[in-house]
DNA sequence: CGTCATACTTCCTTTTTTGTTAGTACCACA
DNA sequence: TGTGGTACTAACAAAAAAGGAAGTATGACG
């Protein structure tokens, strides 16, 4: 429960441009620091919650676990609960996490392109 | 100038991440509210800055600046000012930017199609 | 009873992004 | 001299995202 001034305006733009268009809508659903990279990391195989924080640098277990919680909400990824102790958790892609990825790959491709020809520009 | 924890890692991490991932990279070039919807505007057609405006739901004059200067500045839009007066400023894509647009109609098309997939889940 | 390992949660601070308000320069034209 | 239209800019405020530090439940094992 954050206080928020009744005529903000932040939020209702993010949700006019979410209605607005599939591709805001999605970016939304992408943003932030570190789920287009766990997404990535879930592709090839599932993983456990530790072994995620092994193979993403410098993230936090809060924002690990915030995170996973969105993408499973959204309905990206899926989570399972094994009833053991020590606990084990293990998360994998949903069908629409795996047909983004075609997307994600051709947003690589682009972002290493694109970086190379600006590093490489005059100026 | 704002001044920062010099032991922050905010900053670092997004900086190893755009640097250990072109997907990061890029997603930190079209991220923020309005980047996308710009880029998708720009894409049949140059604008000026007053016709952006009007096709961008509830952007202000500053929001609309600062994307524009930082899309300049990754290389991504041109801008071209016509000395006359009232000022006329026309923003087009530049090639980069011309080149990401099958990326941004595969993710609107995600979008699209996982919206509905969602907002028709039973539960 | 104390320790271990995993996968979290809670409370709080800092940083980043977005929005609000009120301006400015330019020159033609009335 | 005053108004009009365009494309901004500066100072400030609010909201959202990210990070830091410390704590919790579980049950096997010693």
């Amino acid at each position: 429960m954050t206080t928020r001034k009744p005529t903000s305006t932040n939020q209702r733009n993010r949700q006019v441009l979410d209605e607005y268009c599939g591709m805001t809508y999605a970016l939304h659903l992408l943003g932030g620091r570190w789920k287009l990279l766990i997404l990535y990391k879930l592709e090839q195989q599932k993983r456990r919650f530790s072994e995620l924080k092994q193979v993403l640098p410098h993230i936090t277990d809060r924002m690990l676990t915030l995170q996973l919680r969105e993408l499973e909400h959204d309905g990206l990824v899926a989570r399972t609960v094994f009833a053991e102790v020590p606990p084990r958790v293990e998360y994998e892609l949903t069908a629409s996490g795996h047909a983004l990825s075609p997307t994600w790959k051709s947003l690589e491709a682009w972002g290493n392109t694109h970086r190379q020809a600006t590093e490489t520009m005059p100026g």
